[in-house]
DNA sequence: CTGCGTGCAAATGCTTTGCAAAGAC
DNA sequence: GTCTTTGCAAAGCATTTGCACGCAG
């Protein structure tokens, strides 16, 4: 129950820094993630702060939660077309795919409605592939 | 590092209802409703024998772990073919469901390698359409 | 008997929140 | 100056673990 912008919201550093997180690395981030990146510009930045800032922000419509199986929630700038997510068994990062082709069809018991779906794919990111040579 | 059953494992009634839970319900469980099942045959079952067992269950082979974005863990009975889960909104169950056709391809980025997939369909179960009518 | 499994309560680990002080406007 | 945002530390929650006792074998 938030308003838009109609309330008074204030630029702070460490608010800078975060959403600078999320424009310069166009990749679904965790708190911790947001924290280390936010450090790199303004060093006081704490945790409690990421977490709120995060919470504001999608708020705000600014940030979407990805929620993965068994993973803490990241967080992606909002306004992308439907995708999917890339996780790496090896650096955990993730990764947004493009395209969905949703021909996959498991069969739903009678009765069922599906409203959406979520597809992750595990495996190994591009530069970790070298490490496991 | 545990041997699959060569080592002294005890049956306790607790153990027996934790396991009658998920071969009388046949849908993956969260903590949570396990214990409301054992209870039901086991009144002073606690939380930690729960979340004991079930860690038992799985190194043991005898459960999987079925993880879900957002949701806390859930487990099912091992030795099913490939599959995927659906989550009821409403109700938050969650059912098995059958059949893959992996035909689903988002693009890889060049240099990824992907090694599986989690699929999850969210919607309304058939117990629940009712009341949302 | 022996010692594994259990209940309880304390300990985690991650996320949220209260409060006084710092900072934006 | 006013009122939002921050940092710190404490509070919450879900899950795990230490310990002494109870029960299976």
């Amino acid at each position: 129950m938030k308003a838009k912008n109609t309330i008074a919201t204030r630029n702070t550093r460490q608010k800078d820094a975060i959403r600078a997180a999320f424009v310069e690395t166009d990749r679904p981030l965790s708190p911790e993630e947001v924290l280390s990146y936010a450090q790199r510009s303004v060093s006081d930045v704490s945790i409690a702060t990421v977490y709120r800032n995060l919470k504001t922000l999608v708020d705000d419509g600014w940030l979407v939660p990805v929620q993965l199986p068994g993973e803490p929630a990241r967080y992606e700038l909002s306004g992308k077309e439907h995708h999917h997510h890339f996780l790496c068994k090896d650096c955990r990062k993730v990764y947004e795919l493009e395209g969905c082709v949703p021909t996959m069809k498991p069969k739903l018991p009678r009765g069922f409605r599906a409203v959406s779906h979520d597809l992750l794919l595990h495996g190994i990111c591009a530069a970790c592939i070298p490490r496991h040579a």
